[in-house]
RNA sequence: GGGCGCUUAGCUCAGUUGGAAGAGCGUCUGGUUUGCAACCAGAAGGCCGGGGGUUCAAAUCCCCCAGUGUCCA
């Protein structure tokens, strides 16, 4: 397969509808899949059964497929296995063909062949066998990439594992296997993996896909709930459920459409069935929603014209502790870009520099640039190309000498947050397992971030462990080891773990060694002792999205001010309750529920009011046409109020017209009558409220048995009791 | 990286056009009962994820945040 085309909306090739453009790099996709010439010298029916004829053999006993093929004695399977990959490989099946006219070429090819066989006895053994060899290929991969040590996720690489895991499930529950993921899996890695060597452990591929099988498991039980909600309007005997339905089911909540179609059946929907096609459809409605969300962002250059300049030469790599410098201006040019501080005016270009530009994660260092007549800050430092630009708050001239100094106590949080990220690395890798990978990084003052790969959250017990192990390495660990390598001898000595934090650009890689803890290539400031951090805190884990967990830590300084904050606020705290900071917890805990407990007892008190108010004695309530009429200014808000509503209308013994007011938040109003009885028959809740509204400036609505509203003008109330009586005729 | 969904009682979840917060399971009390998810009566248990906004009125509509799930690249 050779590619040189990419798709480009201004293109000047045109394929299918579709513009393309020739790309950079040409690509030719040989293929060989040398699985073939096994096959080949096998002279098994199909090539899974020359690659993994034990798993094939086991799987055909699980899902008892003998006892199928044992229904037509007649037919030889295997010969018309051998027959069907030779037609496979001739026939040219384009997507959105229909399925049924194609099996029926599919049969006539077959019989001129001389392999007579109905369509459905080719359905009966087809369907089970397509899934008996789909599932050790999908476990092939599967197991190929947990076994470097990738995490299942519902994003990026680790949702490929995902798909390719809840596949196998699925085939699996189709055959009837009564096996777990994990033991599939773990057979398969003894018998078609046998000699491979993994980063991942068996147990953690165990440990992993019964996660995954879990998860599975708990999809299908939502899925299931969500499908009986959503037919819930939907008539029993319906015969198809709606496009919309099925494509919010697929996308939202994982059920796949054939699935969607059969947990319905499940549930009480008996004739449902899916539309021919609507898996095109569905397939060819993501790939619309991918096209149009593939816009690229051109990025715009923050200076231009320096490429004929010398490459800065950074000072930061010789001495990390060097916070001063000469050197002189090469370039200066104004700024005007958005999305950068007000205050940056101007790029400056040294032959030289102590500034470490933002990279690797970690923020550039801030400080001042100055001559004898000038004096700039340096607000931000970029790296472009070779060059390391200065974003000032002022010009310098070309030629000029300068001096530059770097506010040293930045840089030094910088460099402590950044050499805790490595130890912390290196220490949830030793904690948690080989699947540990950096998937991202970031130091800036206040704190570090590090996310990390792994199948699980992080308890506070995994956190204090790593935080204790990255701490006894700072006691350990005396001197890093900085070195730089050629590329070539870097991956030979130490694998693709070196780039963590990504694969960096160029031939000469520095890597930064912490004893054997860590080794990293990384291009950051680090210090040269360990002792210079202090100390090393994990304030917290988070879910970055599923399968990485990102880890907030603290260092130097930085975890000194985290400590005096955590103190004052626990503090304050106890300030609050006037008690001890130790007895804070136990306080909180009897005040929480003192207070749930008083909460409960106004509410009881306050349903004793309403029953005593209600209960009648006064000239609020009057009796007419066997109708209790009570007509009461409450206090409260409409909370209060309907619970007393509740008190006079629920009563069905004494069917009862209520209206209450309450002058709070403009004046309210509500009407209710008892549901069911004279008073709901004589009387409309509505009808009364929206009479008597005008009078507090207001509007409302409701039920014909139960109106509520409210108003502006509550000293209007009265003249609205007063008008519902004139209309009672009271 | 992009799209979509979910968050309501201890648990599993309903909640219609915005208008009186619900069911099942579990818990507690009483009754009944030697039974594999026992039965009957009653009760307790809710900042409807957090914060703004619209409205006379928000679990419900809009915006932001957090947590969680899912599909696609």
């Amino acid at each position: 397969m050779f590619m040189n085309l990419h798709e480009d909306e201004d293109g000047d090739v045109e394929i299918k509808g579709d513009k393309y453009s020739e790309m950079p790099l040409q690509i030719i996709d040989t293929g060989y899949g040398l699985e073939r010439f096994c096959w080949a010298a096998a002279g098994t029916p199909t090539i899974y059964e020359a690659i993994y004829p034990q798993t094939v053999a086991w799987l055909k006993d699980l899902a008892g497929f003998e006892g199928v093929a044992k229904q037509w004695p007649d037919l030889d399977l295997d010969r018309i296995l051998g027959e069907m990959s030779r037609l496979n490989g001739i026939m040219n099946i384009e997507a959105g063909v229909d399925g049924e006219e194609l099996l029926a070429t599919f049969l006539q090819r077959l019989a001129k062949r001389g392999i007579e066989i109905s369509s459905e006895q080719f359905t009966a053994i087809t369907d089970p066998l397509s899934r008996i060899y789909a599932i050790p290929d999908h476990l092939h991969a599967l197991c190929n990439m947990l076994g470097d040590g990738l995490v299942p996720s519902n994003a990026k690489a680790g949702y490929l594992a995902r798909m390719l895991a809840r596949r196998t499930l699925r085939m699996r529950d189709e055959l009837g296997i009564d096996v777990s993921l994990a033991d599939l899996a773990i057979h398969h890695v003894e018998v078609n993996l046998g000699n491979k060597t993994m980063k991942q452990t068996h147990d953690g591929i165990a440990t992993i896909l019964n996660l995954e099988e879990a998860k599975y498991v708990e999809m299908l039980r939502k899925g299931e709930q969500v499908i009986k909600t959503m037919l819930n309007n939907v008539d029993k005997t319906t015969e198809s459920i709606p496009d919309e339905l099925l494509f919010s089911l697929n996308d939202s909540h994982g059920i796949a459409p054939e699935m969607a179609i059969s947990l319905a059946i499940r549930s009480g929907w008996k004739s449902v069935s899916l539309r021919t096609g609507f898996t095109a459809e569905l397939a060819q409605r993501h790939a619309k929603m991918a096209k149009d969300a593939a816009k690229e962002n051109t990025e715009s250059k923050l200076i231009e014209g320096i490429d004929h300049l010398p490459a800065t030469s950074p000072l930061y790599y010789d001495d990390v502790y060097q916070f001063e410098f000469d050197a002189s201006v090469l370039f200066c040019a104004e700024i005007n870009q958005e999305g950068l501080s007000k205050d940056i005016t101007h790029g400056v270009i040294l032959d030289r520099t102590c500034f470490y530009p933002e990279g690797g994660g970690q923020e550039s260092d801030m400080g001042v640039l100055s001559t004898d007549s000038v004096h700039c800050r340096v607000l931000h430092v970029a790296k472009i190309g070779n060059h390391i630009v200065h974003l000032t708050d002022g010009p310098l001239s070309n030629g000029d000498l300068v001096h530059g100094s770097l506010d040293w106590n930045r840089r030094k949080q910088l460099m402590d947050h950044h050499t805790s990220v490595h130890i912390v690395g290196g220490a949830v890798r030793r904690i948690l397992g080989p699947h540990i990978y950096q998937a991202g990084a970031n130091k800036a003052v206040d704190s570090a971030r590090l996310d990390i790969t792994h199948y699980n959250r992080l308890t506070r017990q995994d956190l204090d462990l790593i935080e204790k192990m990255a701490n006894e390495v700072i006691v350990q660990v005396h001197k890093t080891e900085k070195t730089i390598l050629n590329r070539k001898d870097a991956d030979r000595k130490h694998g693709f773990d070196l780039y963590q934090g990504g694969a960096p650009k160029g031939n000469m890689i520095r890597v930064l060694r912490i004893s054997d803890h860590d080794i990293q290539a990384c291009g950051g400031t680090h210090h040269d002792e360990l002792g210079q951090i202090g100390s090393i805190r994990l304030v917290r884990s988070a879910a970055v999205q599923d399968g990485v967990e990102r880890l907030h830590i603290v260092a130097g300084q930085a975890a000194l001010d985290y400590a005096r904050e955590q103190d004052g606020i626990l503090r304050q705290t106890g300030e609050v309750f006037g008690v001890n900071v130790a007895d804070v917890p136990k306080t909180a805990e009897r005040f929480f529920g003192e207070w749930k407990e008083q909460r409960k007892r106004i509410e009881a008190l306050e349903a004793e009011i309403v029953r005593l108010r209600t209960s009648g004695g006064d000239d609020s309530s009057v009796s007419k046409d066997g109708v209790r009429i009570v007509i009461m200014e409450s206090d409260g808000g409409l909370k209060n109020m309907s619970k007393m509503l509740k008190e006079l209308t629920l009563d069905d013994s004494q069917p009862t017209l209520a209206i209450l007011g309450s002058k709070e938040g403009g004046g309210k109003l509500m009407v209710a009558t008892t549901e069911n009885s004279v008073a709901s028959e004589k009387y409309n809740a509505i009808e009364i409220l929206q009479a008597i509204i005008p009078h507090i400036s207001g509007g409302g609505g409701g039920r014909p048995t139960f109106a509520q509203g409210g108003g502006s003008r509550p000293e209007g109330l009265q003249d609205s009791f007063d008008a519902a009586k004139s209309i009672l005729d009271l």
